[in-house]
DNA sequence: CCAGTTATGTTCGCTACCGTCCAGACAGAT
DNA sequence: ATCTGTCTGGACGGTAGCGAACATAACTGG
């Protein structure tokens, strides 16, 4: 039985703009639709668009060599990709894969700049987001050193619910392998062992969460961590004019591709879905 | 032979502004003197100082669920700690431990909020600086998770070396082994490992880097990833006299403690040391 | 110079994950 | 109905690192 909370399509981050200007901003974006395994950026070369997910979800990944990727990040309607023009750079720094295919808001990186100008709470929410993903990268950092392959799948899945509005998405173990830097088999196992304990089920490449308090009991603590930091650091109730600063020059000569705790929380309530509609910034 | 370059105790990003608000900047700052193993900011509290780092350095960590901690950033002479405060939050994301004691700047927190108003140079900078803090952070993630004990040892010794002034230091197995989030006996193996190739010598915490070149053969490649976006991202020769932007209320409510390819390269020139007076931004 | 502390070296069995290969299972196309 | 490609499951030996314990060695202060 998929539970399909009633939610407005619209990308979290700008529900942090006053109305009026949220619907000109949104009317001065470029609808799209992203398809699955669809590579938005490449790192190392020029941002042209920001995309602002609204139904879709992106990953954040790191080529490493020839061993494969890693993700280092998710962008789902809780976040933004191209946050590095926040600091005057438009060279990517990672790799930007869709991972589920749906419907976005893009916006010419010029455009976008001149909103950032133009629009403080805008410059506001970005900042902050951009606090909590610094924040995350060194969360995975983490992750990836200290837990084991069950751990970090179940947090993989519950970021994915979290962004995907559906209990059923499609991601297959090889995918999934090459997101979490490990081999297809130790997927295989892992998924299999989460299935045993009816926290999942999947089929060729079809997953449905069926237990999701389940899966955050087997998920490490870096899904906690992630969250809280996100409610804590986005949804302060704080007067969203500043004072003024300054932008800096566009940094953006393309370059080349070779670049190569909490305590073991015991209830989901203390993990609002941040899909959910309920919390605006 | 230790060879000591000479060099401006200054920090490099302060050699971004202009001659005049540089010796104004560095007027206002308190010089102070950082100890080894001080603990300048600790996650979740809230931030009072920025530090330039001249010829001190620290290491920022993230502490993880009682298995130890795993140091995830290094902050110079080429950089600075505090730097969330660009985004408007002063609550420190990570720990900062001191690892290599000596002088370093240091500014009130208001005080460099209203320096970064008042010197848009120095908001250009730090924003290039923080988009390298985050590609570190991503590298960091990946190296965590691909590179063996041997060269992330390597790595770790460069970058130290680098931020030392000195080709000799003083770290124990049992400190390093927190750093890089491995056991000590893990040290010591690597360590000898090096020590037999004639890379280093060490006794008691002692540590000689003996041949850079060789350590540098040994290091994985997210050493060369890491310099090549420092210099790459802060080395553009741009004009740093922004458009107008604006700054926005502070994030400072105190939280609790809870939360938890480069072709290989040939030769060491392709490298400059960045600690070398030599590269201006 | 002895005793206590700190730093390093070594060993044991154990586990998670590796690289590789092969086998079955299912879905859609011909 | 067969074929083909995709997806999943299982098995092989190999290795890096773990946890725990113990053994030196060097420096430090009486």
């Amino acid at each position: 039985m998929p539970v399909i909370e009633p939610y407005l399509p619209v990308n979290r981050l700008l529900l942090a703009l006053p109305h009026k200007i949220r619907q000109r901003f949104i009317t001065d974006c470029e609808a799209v639709d992203l398809a699955f395994a669809e590579i938005l950026t490449e790192p190392g070369e020029r941002i042209d668009h920001v995309y602002f997910p609204t139904e879709s979800f992106i990953a954040l990944t790191k080529p490493i060599d020839k061993r494969g990727n890693l993700e280092v990040g998710f962008i789902g309607d809780e976040g933004m990709l191209g946050i590095s023009l926040l600091l005057g750079v438009s060279i990517s720094p990672l790799q930007a894969v869709v991972l589920g295919e749906g419907p976005a808001l893009r916006m010419d990186t010029n455009q976008f700049r001149r909103k950032l100008t133009d629009i403080p709470a805008l410059q506001t929410v970005l900042q902050r987001y951009l606090y909590v993903i610094t924040e995350q990268l060194a969360q995975t950092a983490v992750c990836c050193r200290f837990h084991v392959v069950d751990e970090r799948l179940a947090r993989w899945l519950l970021m994915t619910h979290d962004r995907a509005h559906s209990d059923t998405f499609h991601i297959t173990h090889e995918f999934l392998a090459s997101m979490l830097g490990v081999r297809r088999v130790g997927i295989t196992k892992a998924a299999s062992a989460l299935q045993n304990r009816e926290l999942i089920c999947y089929s060729r490449g079809n997953i449905r969460i069926l237990d999701r308090a389940g899966l955050e009991a087997a998920a490490c603590e870096c899904y906690a961590s992630d969250h809280a930091i996100y409610t804590r650091t986005m949804e302060v109730k704080t007067d969203l004019r500043p004072m003024p600063l300054h932008q800096p020059p566009l940094l953006d000569q393309p370059i080349g591709n070779e670049q190569c705790d909490t305590a073991k929380r015991k209830k989901s309530e203390q993990f609002p879905d941040i899909t959910a509609g309920s919390s605006p910034l």
